[in-house]
DNA sequence: GTCTATATTCGGATAGAC
DNA sequence: GTCTATCCGAATATAGAC
């Protein structure tokens, strides 16, 4: 029927659904710039709407709740941490990636502090990611994976052990010493005790078979 | 004037303080539940009076505004956090004595999950720890500092890897594995790892003088 | 100290016109 | 998709009688 619009009719819709995707991108960075300022939970829809040109029950085009929204940072952050680590340099040296991976990844947490929150407090109440959500949160965590793996690390238990140093790093860091580097620098040490721990329990296994 | 009356009148003040505190106590108490059911954020002042049996008003009595009540939830966690260091068996052995004062820290994030995000993470928008209750904080600290001074661990930086071991097996044990003892089992191995990590920069230091 | 009553503000969400 | 208008509920906090 509509022959010659065809080519219009199938663009579009991509065209529609881009400039979409475009204004939630706008939404979303706006909503951390609102939760930096009052905190994660207090953030309003009334000043968000504000803040992007639009009546507060128009976001709800956007996002059908605030939880979905909530959602989407949850994702966007996890994008642009794991974004963060691909950026990296690649390093010969596994065990100097090692430690580049750590230093990005508490780096990370230490200029986003909201973003920090968000990804590994719970503390929005009713919230909880969704599995679209959470998979870009997966994605980042075999990349730690994958360098540890680089390193001859890979038992469920030492991996375990990992990610409570990194967490903790990443925790106090942002707690106590918001902006400053006294955790950060520590970095180097902490990864030298974890690899010298799994090389001496190394050693006592391969001694006791 | 009143010569009778002065061991009464010297009396009654002390005799109301007395319950008055110990109703604070009740509504700390409730609050702590409540806040364990709807999460820390959502805790309401009219919730909170109808457990307690008196109307939402009633409570400024008793605390003078919602963070003032936050005030001395933290205080009330951390002065219980402190208990719970204290009654610990006392242990002649330091080390073993260090990995039960662990245990007991992760354990109470673990078992009081709600305390645990007051106290060290900042989640109320505009709550800030006053100078009063942060004192059984310092405390707590301190509890830890003596037991790595009884084990010859007394560098801030030593001290700094340390709490962040801590908080991070605290973190995801609480995070990730709610209820269980995924990484309360690693405490064992952490310490062990934290200690030989001691050692070994002893010796390079004491090598190369 | 406790109450009733209320001020005040703000929140998320929906209806329906355009 | 965006708007105006509005609903409805909830929140903290205060005033003033008892």
């Amino acid at each position: 029927m509509t022959a010659g619009a065809s080519t219009l009719a199938d663009d579009q819709p991509d065209r529609r659904a881009r400039r979409r995707a475009a204004k939630r991108q706008v939404i979303i960075a706006e909503a951390w710039a609102l939760a930096e300022r009052d905190g994660l939970a207090a953030i309003s829809l009334r000043d968000l709407a504000e803040r992007v040109d639009l009546r507060q029950p128009s976001l709800y085009s956007y996002f059908e709740s605030k939880l979905a929204l909530y959602d989407a940072m949850f994702a966007d952050a996890n994008r642009m941490l794991v974004e963060t680590i691909r950026r990296l340099p690649e390093l010969d040296d596994p065990k100097a990636a090692l430690v580049q991976f750590v230093r990005a990844t508490v780096g990370f947490s230490s200029d986003n502090i909201v973003r920090h929150q968000l990804m590994f407090d719970r503390t929005i109440p009713g919230f909880q990611p969704s599995e679209h959500a959470y998979r870009p949160a997966v994605e980042f965590y075999d990349l730690g994976a994958q360098r540890l793996a680089a390193v001859g690390v890979w038992k469920p238990a030492d991996l375990d052990v990992f990610t409570s140093l990194v967490a903790g790093l990443a925790r106090q860091q942002v707690a106590k010493d918001p902006g400053g580097t006294r955790w950060m620098v520590l970095i180097p040490r902490v990864v030298d005790m974890f690899l010298s721990d799994i090389d001496r329990r190394r050693d006592v296994e391969g001694s006791s078979s």
